[in-house]
This record gives C-alpha cells, structure tokens and sequence, in this order.
RNA sequence: GGGAGAUUAGCUCAGUUGGUUCAGAGCACCUGCCUUACAAGCAGGGGGUCACUGGUUCGAGUCCAGUAUCUCCCA
C-alpha cells in the first residue's frame, strides 16, 4: 500500500494545491475565443476581515466560476475591495486618537496621507484571506475603489450625469449621522421599532389660562419648536385656530396652525412643530411659513439656540429637560411608547433628521430601464420571489443623495465661485469653466474653491461591473467580459448595490451589468440571530477553516443554503464536510491498496462476474447523477447539488459500489475493472470539485500519474448523455433485499458474516431476477449468504418470510420466533390489504377511469396488480405458519 | 400603515407541470459492531393527520379562499 496517512489532512493539502495553480496561473484569464464567464466580486471593505457571509458569498461565486472553468468557459472572476468611506474613515480616526492625533488638527493632505498608511497597512487582508478559502480569482486583475483607474472612472460618471443634468445639488432634510458627521442616504438607514417614552407637555395658550398638551418622543426639541399644528376638522380646537401658544422653558411664542397632517387619534391630536430636525415638520412648517431654528451642532450636542442646555448631548439634554418640565408644571404624565427609530447602518448613531445642501442624482431618469431589465427577466433574479421587493423599491424610487462629509474617498469635482458651481474632471478645467463665464475676472486656481464633501461609497461600486475592466470607455476587456454572468450578492444590499448597477449599466453601457443575480441568504446562528461581532456570535473564519479545512467549511456553509434562504450555522455541518473529505481520502487508500493482476487468472470469475455487471450498473447510475446535477447547476439549486453528491459518493459509490467489487482478502483485482474505478472515481471528484476544490485535486493527483499542468480545476466536466436505465429496478431489489437480510441478522442477533441460506419462491420475478448474470453473485456476496435456490414450496425448518416488491424468499434463521414471524406478517398483510383497497375504489370510480390520463390509469391497473400479488405472498406466507 | 414570504420528522430543509408504494434528505436519536480503507467509521432501526378550516378536481403536501402563528422588507 502506498504510503497514505489514516486521515486526510486539509491543511497542508489545501496550502500545497493553491500554491501550484497560482503557480501555474490557472485562474487568469484573457480574452480570446472561448466563451466568456465572468464574475465581479462584491468588493469587501478593503480593511475588513474575512467573516461567515464572505466566506458563503464567495464559496458560491468559487463554485460557479469552477464549473464555468470545467464547463470550458474562459472563467474571469475579478476581485477587489472599496473603500467604505464611512467605516474606514471611522478606523483611521480611532487609529489616530490611540496614538494622540485629532483628526481636527490636521490638513485634508496629511490626514489622507494617514488613510493611505492605514490602508497599505490592513488593506487587502481578506483577499489573502480568500485565497485560504480556495478562491479562484485572477488575483492580476484584483481592483480598488479609489485606485488610479477606479477613480478615474467614478469622476468621469459624475461630471456625465451633471452634464446630463440628472445631477443637481439641492437644500433638502437630509439622515445626519452626528457620530460619524455625515449625511447618510435613505438606505443607509435602519429603521427599527424601540422602546421610549411619550411625552405629553403643556403649552400654555396666551391670552387664556387654557392649555394645549402636546405629546413628544423628543421634549429636548421643545427649544426649537416654531408652532403648533392641530387637525383642521378637530372640534376640541376649533378655538384655537390662529390664536398662539407660548413654548414652555424657551418662552417663544408661536403660532396655532391648522394642517390636515396631523393625526387627530395619534396622542393628544395636537402636534409641536420643529422643522429643524423632523422630515414632516420642516414640510408642514414650509406650508405655513414658520420659522427654521437649528439648535444642534454637527455631533448633535445642542448649540447657542438652546439656552442654558448648550453643549450637552441630545439624549442628555433630553433627561434634563423632562427634569425642568416636570419642576416647572409643564409635564403632565410620561408614557411607555415604541416607536421606530432609525440608526446609521455603519456607526449604529440614531439619525438625526437636519436640513443641509447636498448632491442629489436623479433616480427617476434611471430607474425606467433598470426596473424593465428585472421584470422582463432580461436580468434573472435567484430566488425569483425578490423581483417583487426590487420592483416596490424602483417604482417607488427617491432621489440618490451622494454627497458624505469625509475626507476618505472620492472629492466631489465640483467648483464654486460666488454662487455658480463648475463641474468639470480636473481643477484645470472648472477654472477654464470659469474664465469663461467671468470672462471679466482673470480668475486663477486659488479663487475656485472645490466642494469639500467626498462621494457616497456607493458610487463608485455601482460602476464595478464595467470599472473593473476599465470600460467606462469601451475598449476589448470590457466588450469581451461584459455583461457579467452572474453577481452572488445578499438580499441585504439589493437596493443599496444590485438595483443601483442595473441603472449604471443602462446608463454608460446601454445594457445590462450582469445576466442573473444570485441572493444568498444571511447566516445566522442556531437561535436565527444575525451573525454579528457585537453579538460575539461568529465563529472566526480562519480558525474554522482550521479546523475543519477550507472544504470541509465550504461543504457546512453549501448543505444547508438554498438561494435566498437564511443559513443557520453549526460547527456539525463543517464537521460533516471535513468527514466527507476523510471518506473520500479513504476510499482512494482502499483502491490505491489494492493488487492489480494483468492476467484473469488471479481473481476468481465469480469476482470478474461481479464486477463486470456492477461497474457497468455504476456507470450508467453515474450518467443519471451527471445529467441532474447539471440541472441543479441551471436551476442554481446548489445545497440540493452538493447534497446529492455526498449521497452518491458516500452511499452509492462507497458503501455499495466499493463494497461489491472490492477483491476478496489477499486477491487482486484485474486490471480492466480497476481502470474502470479509477475512471469512475475521477468523474466523481470532478462534479465535486466546484464544491470541494482542495481534496477533489488531490484524489484526482494521486488517483493517476499526471503529467505536469494537469489539474482537475482545469479538466472538464463529465458529460452525462444516454444512460441505460435497464439494470436499475433490479439492483434497488437486490440492494432492498440486502438491507431485509441484515435487519433480519440483527434482530436475531446473528453476526454479519455467518452464512445463511435463501430461497426464493418460484415466479416470473425471481427467475427474472437470477437469470441475470452477476444478481446472484451479488447478493451472496453483499448479504453473506450460503446457499441460494429457487424453490416450489416452502422449507420446512424454521425461516423468516421476506417480501420485496414481487419477489417473495425465505431466509434460513434457526433461532425465529413463530409467533413475532405472524405478527409481522399479519402487519404486512393489514398495510398491503389497504393499499389494494384503495386503488381499487380509486380504479372503479369511472370518472377516474375516463378523465385521467391513459399512462395514469394504466400505472394504477399495474400498481393494483402488485398490490394484489403481494397479498397473496403474504397470505401464504401466513398459511404455512400454521 | 403598505407589501412580500413562510408553516412538511426532535432540528434544518427538499418535494420541479396536481398523478409511481409520496410523504423524502441530512443532522439528531435508538440497537448491534474496534469486520485488514475509514470509530472523522460500519450495519440496521424508529419517527410526520404536510399549521387549521373550507373549496376546486376523478385525484391536493402541491391549486384557490379564509383563519392562526411566525419572519422579513418598505414607509
């Protein structure tokens, strides 16, 4: 035997094989004549590390990308990263205060020259990672956000949609995120039911002693309150109308207005009005012409507008104020209230509503193509059911805001002088922009200055899908690779990524991004929480990989992950995979120890027999498994897939097809069917290796000697095509009555090997089933039996009654139970009765008779006529007891 | 408030156009085995009124309506 280790070890197997096809170059790709299929990463933070949903993302786009590979595709799976603005700059200014550096004390330049040392430093860490997880990119196109090329283009989108005028730059209320000290857009915004508390307030009315009361989730807005709306039809206020009302503590008085807004059954139908900090205020208070009073700070600390709280925090100066309310009589009770309260997804700070000048695309001039391409299925969603989410999100559609107040990330190429913005590539031609229109001027450089703000993360990945081949411009890679084939994205950014894609593919390449979308579900832990570091409930990547190795991880994260659905991860279902892996390597040990002779000679011609119908049984077994696993790869059902796999490989290739033909101790096997296991085994490893990469090329190396090059990642896959299908009842009989003999050891407590004699009751079945060549031999060999005959009568000793399908046997036991044989039987006999009963109700409806169709009716008449001949078998087995 | 989806074995899920002995798989569980590839293993076994109620149909896990419970998205 060959020097093969008990146990498959992934480690060095895993580094050994990744190293030789990065070695050999084997995932790179160029344009040429093939096919193309190619696969843009959903880029990573480029500072982040590898966690559970990377590593089921891009296990998924690895086992697309292998199989277009196999499929003899030219397979270009591009990575790269971004560059997150939000969180990054997050980092890079913790990373400066831990060594003592504000942020604030630095200019835009040295604080960029910070980031880009931060970058180099941690950036592309989970690429590395990756590579440990088997993927097979072609690391030589690996993309950035913010590199040279990346940049270039996201510049050149916006001054596009400007030119185009589906770009403008608007006073809005925008989510200010006051930890970050940004504005975030809509769908960076969680919104979440909480727990606080409702406030109801007295206002005092002036001119009377009457009070209005008010309810507030937000008393600490009380200070920059500028009226007072009631519902118009409201009779409790109809006295009010145009009267005014005097704000408690800030002591402003303003007026009463009427606006059918207002909820007359929500708290007490009276509402405040703050068109500062609330979305619907800031409308109602335009309406009504009320006065706009700002009394936050960037970081929402509360600023001279409000009073004595100035620069306490808002949720400080919160408790604060219901303190003063309460002193000073203004507060009348307090109640438990849940509301939705909307969080910054990056930092996790509750939004702050602010009015603020920023950009704003056009959503509406995009979206028409994009929702179409969906609908149409032009572009093919995985599962299906998320073209209805896509489609509310697009008809509904609200305008892109993409201004962020950071420095990381890319400069907003707008100019501005005096009060006219010039949008131009370079500061060299805003300024030509602006000579022109100051003809007058003589402006220079210096008199232009460049808005501040950098771009929404966004984007720039939304142009990922051609940015990564340079394509804003055409050119051969990208009229080569685009349209991509497929993204494998999670639901959770549908709106924030693949919707906005769609609308820039459309839009600079007049087609769509990518042919179908994969959505993978979220994974979670046993008790369906959202995997999270806060929550301390994700395994660490690479320890599991560790652990159980990168395939045997792959397999965990596939068994259970159909498209779209949620994973609910265990260390069991790695576990499992890693076992897998050690099947297999076992298996290959058993074959690999085998003696082979060149001449017949040295094998018996039972064994030959045996193994002349079970190899060509296999084979055509293994076709049917090649053609449904195709189909599941079309229907992108790839658990189903890769369960399938592990039943056929460990079931029917091990544990059945193995143990069939496997050489009796200290024979040989002979050389042809040896060949034939080995050619079997490979096409095996092969449907496995777009699931299993790593073990699937080492059994494939060691299976035969290869030459150097010759890998299984670059093989192709076994075409499937005519299957005979003639052998395959009769082997699930024999396979059945295997599994009914060794019950029957079992209960009777009989070791495995001891050899028992069978006889079968004379029939058309059972001489069927002996007549062919081998049937016999295998059932011998696999149920350990003695003597096998066909017989008219039963045998007078003590025997056990099998009954299979039509086929009805003795088995000689010395030790059964007359009285358990009946009651089995009776048992058999009392199932076999009912389901003769049914199909004959079922066969004497004539309605059935005549509506069904023909085959229906005929498969009823055979199932009928079994049923019927089972009945009897067992009623006779029942008499001869006696 | 608007919308989407789910409910099948103890758990996680398949079940494709309504039709085979259709009620499945993996895990978990139980029994017996260290049998010369594998105890990371082998052989076998038990377990479900397909959420509930009606309807359509010759026939419903599958289609329709309602009810209950749960999940998610959007505002």
């Amino acid at each position: 035997m060959p020097n093969l280790s008990k146990h498959y070890t992934s480690g060095t197997v895993e580094k050994k094989w990744y190293d030789t096809w990065e070695e050999h170059k084997i995932f790179e790709s160029r344009p040429d004549d093939r096919e193309p299929y190619s696969i843009v990463i959903p880029p990573p933070n480029v500072t982040g590390v590898l966690h559970m949903g990377h590593m089921l993302n891009n296990s998924i786009q690895d086992i697309l990308i292998r199989k277009a590979r196999l499929d003899g595709k030219n397979a270009c799976w591009v990575p790269g990263t971004d560059h997150a603005s939000i969180a990054t700059e997050a980092k890079v200014v913790n990373w400066l205060r831990e060594q003592g550096i504000k942020k604030g004390d630095l200019s835009r330049d040295k604080f960029m020259e910070y980031a880009w040392e931060w970058t180099d430093k941690y950036g592309g860490i989970i690429l590395k990672q990756l590579k440990k997880l088997g993927a097979s990119c072609d690391w030589s196109r690996t993309a950035f956000t913010m590199d040279e090329v990346r940049s270039g283009q996201v510049i050149q989108a916006f001054v596009d949609l400007y030119q185009k005028d589906k770009l403008y730059r608007g006073l809005r209320m925008v989510n200010w995120d006051p930890e970050a000290q940004t504005v975030l857009s809509n769908e960076e915004v969680i919104h979440s039911e909480e727990n606080s508390l409702l406030y109801h307030v007295r206002y005092p009315v002036e001119g009377t002693d009457e009070h209005l009361i008010i309810a507030t989730t937000r008393p600490e807005t009380i200070l920059a309150d500028t009226g007072v709306a009631i519902h118009p039809d409201d009779e409790r206020y109809h006295h009010l109308k145009n009267m005014k009302v005097r704000i408690p503590i800030a002591d402003r008085i303003v007026p009463v207005i009427s606006d059918d807004y207002v909820e007359m059954e929500f708290g007490t139908g009276a509402l405040k009005i703050t068109p500062a900090h609330d979305v619907n205020d800031y409308e109602i208070g335009q309406r009504h012409e009320l006065e706009v009073i700002d009394i936050f700070e960037d970081d929402a600390t509360i600023n001279d507008l409000g009073l004595h709280y100035k620069g306490l925090d808002r949720f400080e100066a919160r408790k604060k104020i219901v303190k003063e309310l309460e002193e000073k009589g203004f507060l009348v009770k307090t109640e438990d209230y849940s509301n939705s309260v909307g969080r910054s997804e990056r930092t996790g700070a509750v939004v702050e509503p602010k009015l603020s000048l920023q950009w704003y695309v056009d959503m509406k001039s995009l979206a028409a193509p994009a929702l179409d391409a969906v609908m149409t299925d032009e572009v093919r969603f995985f599962p299906s059911n998320m073209k209805n989410t896509y489609k509310h999100w697009m008809s509904n559609i609200r305008d892109w805001c993409i201004s962020r107040q950071l420095w990381w990330g890319h400069r907003i190429p707008a100019w501005y002088y005096e009060d006219q913005i010039f949008v131009a590539t370079t500061a060299e031609e805003a300024l030509e922009q602006a000579q022109k229109a100051f003809p007058d001027q003589n402006l220079t450089a210096s008199d232009l200055r460049q808005d501040e703000d950098v771009l929404d993360t966004w984007f720039s990945s939304w142009l990922w899908p051609f940015s990564v081949f340079d394509g804003m411009d055409g050119g051969d890679e990208v009229d080569y690779y685009y349209p991509t084939a497929t993204l494998v994205t999670g639901w959770d950014i549908i709106f924030l990524w693949v919707a906005r894609m769609v609308m820039a593919g459309y839009e600079w390449k007049g087609e769509k991004p990518f042919q179908q979308v994969y959505f993978t579900g979220m994974v979670r832990d046993k008790q369906r929480r959202k995997m999270s570091k806060s929550l301390g409930n994700s395994p660490d990547a690479l320890e599991l990989i560790e652990k159980f190795g990168a395939d045997g991880v792959r397999f965990g994260l596939l068994s259970s992950s159909p498209a779209g659905g949620d994973l609910l991860f265990e260390e069991k279902l790695c576990e499992q995979g890693r076992n897998f892996c050690n099947k297999m390597w076992n298996g290959l040990r058993l074959i690999k120890g085998w003696t082979i002779s060149s001449s017949t000679n040295s094998t018996s011609d039972k064994e030959t027999i045996i193994r002349e119908i079970a190899l060509t049984w296999f084979e055509d077994k293994l076709k049917e498994q090649e053609d449904l696993i195709q189909k599941d790869f079309d229907e992108y059902r790839l658990s189903e897939a890769v369960m399938k796999l592990y039943n056929f490989i460990w079931n029917d290739f091990f544990s059945w097809l193995l143990e069939v033909v496997k050489p009796p101790y200290g024979d040989a096997i002979d050389q042809a069917s040896y060949d034939r296991i080995i050619q079997i085994y490979e096409n095996l490893m092969k449907l496995l290796h777009p699931f299993m990469p790593f073990v699937t090329e080492e059994i494939y190396q060691q299976l035969r000697l290869r030459k150097e090059g010759d890998f299984i990642a670059t093989s192709s896959w076994p075409e499937g095509g005519e299957c005979d299908t003639s052998m395959f009842d009769t082997m699930e009989s024999i396979k059945a009555l295997v599994t009914q003999i060794r019950d029957l050891r079992n209960k009777h407590q009989l070791k495995q090997k001891e050899p028992l004699d069978l006889y079968f009751a004379k029939s058309e079945s059972t001489t069927n089933l002996l007549r062919q060549s081998g049937m016999k031999e295998i059932l011998i060999k696999m149920a350990a039996l003695g003597k096998v005959e066909q017989t008219t009568e039963a045998p007078k000793d003590l025997h056990a009654s099998i009954v299979q399908g039509r086929i009805k046997a003795y088995l000689m036991l010395p030790g059964v139970d007359v009285e358990e044989e009946r009651q089995k039987l009776e048992e058999e006999l009392d199932y076999a009765r009912g389901f003769v009963k049914k199909i004959e109700s079922k066969l004497a409806n004539e309605r059935f008779v005549q509506n069904a169709p023909e085959a229906i009716v005929a498969k009823e008449r055979k199932k009928l006529e079994d049923g019927k001949g089972r009945v009897a078998m067992l009623e006779e087995s029942l008499e001869q007891l006696l």
